[in-house]
DNA sequence: TGAAAATATTTCAAACCTAAAATATTTGTG
DNA sequence: CACAAATATTTTAGGTTTGAAATATTTTCA
C-alpha cells in the first residue's frame, strides 16, 4: 500500500514528481513497442508473407527444440491458451509445427517444429535480427545495456507470483 | 546499408554482438511492454469497466480539448483509421465522446469529449498515473529519466519522415 | 473406490487491429 | 467548367486477442 517514498508526498492525491516520470517512461515505452512492432509487422507481412505472432511462435519453439505444451507457449508468450491455439492452427496447417501426444496425459499435447519449420526459421531470424538492428540504429552498445538492465529490474518486479 | 560499424564486421552473415545486444534490448521492450499492458488492461477492466483502446482514446482528447479529427487521432494512437472509427463508435454510444462536423470540409469529422467524458476521464486518470507508478516501483528517478532519453532517441531515429 | 477439485486445452462471443477497397468530398489543372 | 488527383473517413475481410465457458482428463482425498 505505501509506496516506500519516505514522506508523505503521495497523501490526498497529488501525484509526485517521481510518479509523472514513470508514467512519461511509461508513454514512452509504448511509442517505441508500437512503432517497432508496425516496422516489424510490415517486413514480415511484405518480406516473409508471414505475420508477428506466428513468427514469435517459431522462435519460442526454435529456443526449445524439443517443443513445448500449448500452456508453456502461451506463458512464455505472455498470450491468452485461446490465442495460441488459433495461432498453432494455422502454423500446422502451414506444415511448420505438429502437435504431438504427451505420454500418460491425454490432457496436454506438445508442439513441436517440423524439419521444414525449422529451416524455415533458421533462415528467417538471422535477416529478422538485422531488420531489429537497423530500427535500432542509434542505440549505442552502452546504451543497449542501460536498457536491458533497467527493463530487467522492472520484468523482475512484475514478475508473477508462483501460486503454492 | 552499411551499419556504420566501422570495419567488415557484418560482411558474409553472421551477426555482431551490437546486433545481438540490439535484438536483446528489443525483446526486453516487448516483454516489459506485454506485461504492463496486461496488468493495466485488467485493472481497466476490474476496476473501471472499459478497455486500454478506449481509455487512450480519451487521453488523447482530453490533451486536445477542442478535439481531433479522425486522422489525428490515428496518427497519434499510432493504429490505423479503421480502428479508431470502431473505438470512436463504442465510445459514442456510450456518451463520452461526441462527432463535429467541420466547417468548410464535409468530409470530416471532429471528435471532443462530452463534459462527461471529460469528467470520465479526469477522475481516471489519476488512478491510472498510481497504477502505472506502483507498476514501475522499483524505476528510480534518475533510471525514469535515463530510460526517457534512450526511448526517445529510438522513437526519434524512426520517426515518420514526412511527405511533402 | 468415487466424487470433487485441479489441470490442459479448445470453443465462443466480443472487441481490437490491419490493409485494402469503397465512398464521399475537396482541390488542382487544363 | 470538367474531371483527374488528392484527402478523410468508413467498410470489409481476415487475423489476433481476451476472458469466460465448455470439454476432457488427471489428481486428490474422504
Amino acid at each position: 500500500m505505501n509506496k516506500s517514498e519516505g514522506l508523505s508526498e503521495q497523501a490526498g492525491n497529488e501525484t509526485s514528481d517521481l510518479s509523472k516520470a514513470r508514467l512519461r517512461a511509461w508513454l514512452q515505452i509504448l511509442k517505441v513497442s508500437r512503432k517497432i512492432e508496425g516496422e516489424l509487422r510490415e517486413k514480415m507481412r511484405t518480406e516473409f508473407d508471414t505475420t508477428l505472432p506466428r513468427f514469435d511462435v517459431l522462435a519460442a519453439l526454435y529456443r526449445e527444440r524439443d517443443g513445448m505444451r500449448m500452456s508453456e507457449l502461451s506463458k512464455s508468450l505472455m498470450v491468452s491458451n485461446g490465442n495460441v491455439t488459433g495461432i498453432v492452427d494455422r502454423l500446422v496447417a502451414e506444415g511448420l509445427i505438429v502437435r504431438m501426444p504427451v505420454e500418460n496425459d491425454r490432457r496436454a499435447s506438445i508442439v513441436r517444429l517440423t524439419p521444414a519449420g525449422e529451416k524455415d526459421f533458421a533462415e528467417r531470424a538471422l535477416v529478422h535480427e538485422s531488420w531489429v538492428s537497423e530500427l535500432f540504429d542509434d542505440l549505442s552498445s552502452s546504451d543497449a545495456d542501460a536498457l536491458i538492465r533497467i527493463l530487467r529490474n522492472i520484468s523482475h518486479h512484475n514478475e508473477a507470483p508462483h501460486h503454492d
